[in-house]
DNA sequence: TCCATTATGACAGGTTCTTGTCAATATGAG
DNA sequence: CTCATATTGACAAGAACCTGTCATAATGGA
């Protein structure tokens, strides 16, 4: 029977933190977009198509989600005209996805709330501390992605 | 419109890594429990269940989900033979979840694959650093708890 | 050019968690 | 004891993810 060492054990811990913010994020995130008929998920995708026409398949990789995740969200975003699929001229069937003017208004409003909700959560803690956390979540994402 | 001030734009830094991370361990635990037939949610249950006899709404209130998703996945649990629901003599209505002797097994498996892959992880990273991660994560978990 | 490989959207089906509702069961104040 | 309140399990519906499969479209090597 293999025991966890005190580094095993660290990271154990470490897992269970993440399960437990992991839902308050979300459960905080739908708070904040729902009165613009957004949610967690689909604020996410809005914010990476905010930068610029870009296609389902690539918005999968950047996030880490399957395409076809990706996909429904897209085309309920589309039946809501948040975003539109424009004509891609590098690949036929892959449609580029852009924002609507509608989905522009929606972003505004959640990028809003989120930078007031996220200054008053930022300011309850440290700041070196924050960004030495966020280090470390990077590293282990790292190592987990090439184990 | 309100500027993400330092901290602010920090700790959303820390959301997304957040995101991800969660991401990636419930794809790793999947791959531990798949084996023997269970899966990170249920996995978690099992885990909490070993300590004892307890009801479904307890556990929710320790992993921070909603009772009905707790609920369904104990039925599972249970209708799979990996838990069973003993007379609670204190509620009627409440029965306590009791790990059964196939949930041992499976669940003595997926903890042997877990403190082998914990200590290699973890062992990838330092000690401290790990540690000073969590208590982050602990302390904006309370931020977002009484917001 | 031709063809194997890869990328993509669509579709089907499943898991986990959510919200909402209901009736049954504690619990506690008066 | 009585009754409002809180807790609980069951059930239904939906959100957001997953896997697997398929046909179509792009790509790159022979």
């Amino acid at each position: 029977m293999t025991k966890l060492n005190p580094n095993g054990k660290a990271f154990t811990e470490l897992v269970l933190e993440v399960f437990r913010l992991n839902g308050r994020l979300l459960e905080a995130g739908d708070r904040l977009t729902q009165p613009v008929g957004l949610s967690s998920a689909r604020w996410q995708i809005l914010g990476v198509v905010e930068h610029g026409p870009i296609t389902v398949a690539h918005v999968a990789r950047i996030m880490g989600l399957t395409r076809q995740s990706v996909q429904q969200t897209a085309n309920s975003l589309e039946k809501e005209g948040l975003i539109e699929f424009l004509e891609n001229p590098h690949h036929r069937r892959s449609k580029l996805m852009a924002m609507t003017p509608e989905g522009r208004k929606a972003l505004d409003y959640t990028q809003e709330q989120h930078a007031v909700w996220a200054n008053k959560i930022g300011e309850e803690h440290d700041l070196d501390c924050l960004r030495a956390a966020v280090d470390v979540l990077r590293q282990v994402s790292k190592s987990l992605s090439h184990e």
